[in-house]
DNA sequence: CGCTTTATTGAGAGATATCAATACTTGTGG
DNA sequence: CCACAAGTATTGATATCTCTCAATAAAGCG
């Protein structure tokens, strides 16, 4: 830990504007106030510093309460790569849960502030209310179909598909949480986003400067403007009714 | 659903060899019995069959009695990619529970046997139970982890180090249920390998040949026997100190 | 303002995909 | 039980994509 908790009086669940993304969806207000006392400490981080390292004991969860944060997964031989990208009412730590011990480094893209969940408390109030305890499930269950759909990415798309993906899907979490949808800064290096999609720097600069060129974005150093998005869809293979990834495709059939 | 359910009598959870593996990891026995209840039912999969597909509504979730399946994720172009092999124990379809619909296929590789969790009577359960509540966090944190590695093998190593992985993996999920560590039956076509590992059938069936030649491995068809485990390690990038890949590596410093 | 880091662009090398031919398995029906 | 067809796997030759190495440019930072 290279970080010092804050014992802040206004960081409460229940008048906080990401109530919608984090943990509270589907709670009481009741229920909420409890969250309010679980979470008493945030944790402010500058760029750089990391918020939990691979194999350190787990002892909280954490959800974003601004900022952006990147985790990444290390192998032995030193190779490591970026494994997610993480935006304010997100939770992280949840890797950890397994054995004990977070399972990846999390470091903070820009200034950032994390709140706090003791893990043993929370697991005792999800178990004093259950919505909470359901909300919780879908949390780690979105965060699994989220790695599986980025598995499939690295593994069956080509470098330009995996790009257009990328800045489709972080725009896609910018909307949702209100901002522009086709405009915005992107707070990773080239390199990071290259580790994350599995290609080299010089791959991701290449790719940019040719949807520049195409005419699919704008981009100024980490500042980017979508233009066409449609295209940008069309390169990722996402059909147009099926923008929001959630809604069921396939009728049920035999193999 | 193109499966009928059987009340079978003798599945009981409190009898069940696989106990250490699956849901029941951690509970007193009393509780065992209450998961005894829960779960009535099981399911019966020929080769080809599917257990449930993207799409569907979710109503229950499975743990694999025996048997094999994959599970695979689907792009809206037709492209699909196996993201992962499921074996004895493992809990099945918690993609679902983020929106209620499953997120993926899930196919037998041969016949297999699956009881039936139905997904309310669980969480009521759950709530019951905190021992099984933070025993189904683990094995949820646990997928994460497993399918960050994947990731990383997808998007750092090469075919050659992605096999020798894979082969490892498949190795150490068989020993730690009580198989042969070094010999043992694919399940799988060399085309679903391929599809996990993202490269194509003939990468597959040449790196195969590399390792043959090069003596790490034999392999008649689908069964193989793995040579030389220690030459096969080195290529997966992972040391000998951390074959169970569990335990902490890092310890907690700075960026 | 100069130094360090980050990003772009080019040329060539290497890995994997693609296309194609062949061999081997498995299952089916006569 | 055999013959044939369909599916699966192996191997080779070539094409394509991405990486590597290298040089330059631009931006951030003290």
């Amino acid at each position: 830990m290279n970080y010092k908790p804050t014992d802040t009086h206004n960081n409460k669940c229940s008048i906080c504007v990401l109530g919608q993304f984090c943990l509270p969806v589907g709670l009481k207000s009741a229920d909420v106030s409890k969250i309010d006392e679980l979470i008493k400490e945030r944790v402010h981080l500058k760029k750089g510093e990391s918020l939990y390292r691979h194999g350190e004991a787990l002892n909280s969860l954490y959800s974003i309460r601004f900022g952006t944060l990147k985790t990444e997964h290390c192998l032995q031989d030193g190779r490591q790569q970026v494994i997610g990208f993480h935006l304010p009412g997100e939770i992280m730590g949840l890797d950890g849960i397994g054995n004990g011990y977070y399972q990846s480094n999390a470091i903070a893209l820009e200034e950032s502030e994390v709140c706090i969940i003791r893990y043993e408390a929370f697991e005792d109030l999800a178990h004093e209310i259950p919505d909470l305890q359901n909300q919780f499930h879908r949390i780690m269950s979105r965060e699994l179909t989220q790695d599986q759909r980025h598995m499939l990415s690295l593994g069956t798309m080509r470098a330009e598909e995996r790009l257009a993906t990328f800045l489709l899907n972080f725009s896609h979490r910018l909307t949702v949480r209100g901002y522009l949808n086709n405009e915005f800064d992107l707070r990773m290096s080239r390199e990071e986003i290259g580790s994350y999609l599995g290609m080299k720097i010089e791959t991701v600069s290449r790719m940019l400067s040719r949807f520049v060129e195409a005419g699919l974005i704008q981009i100024k150093q980490r500042h980017i403007k979508l233009i066409d998005m449609d295209a940008l869809y069309v390169l990722a293979a996402i059909e147009n009714s099926d923008r929001n990834y959630c809604k069921p495709v396939f009728s049920p059939t035999q193999n």
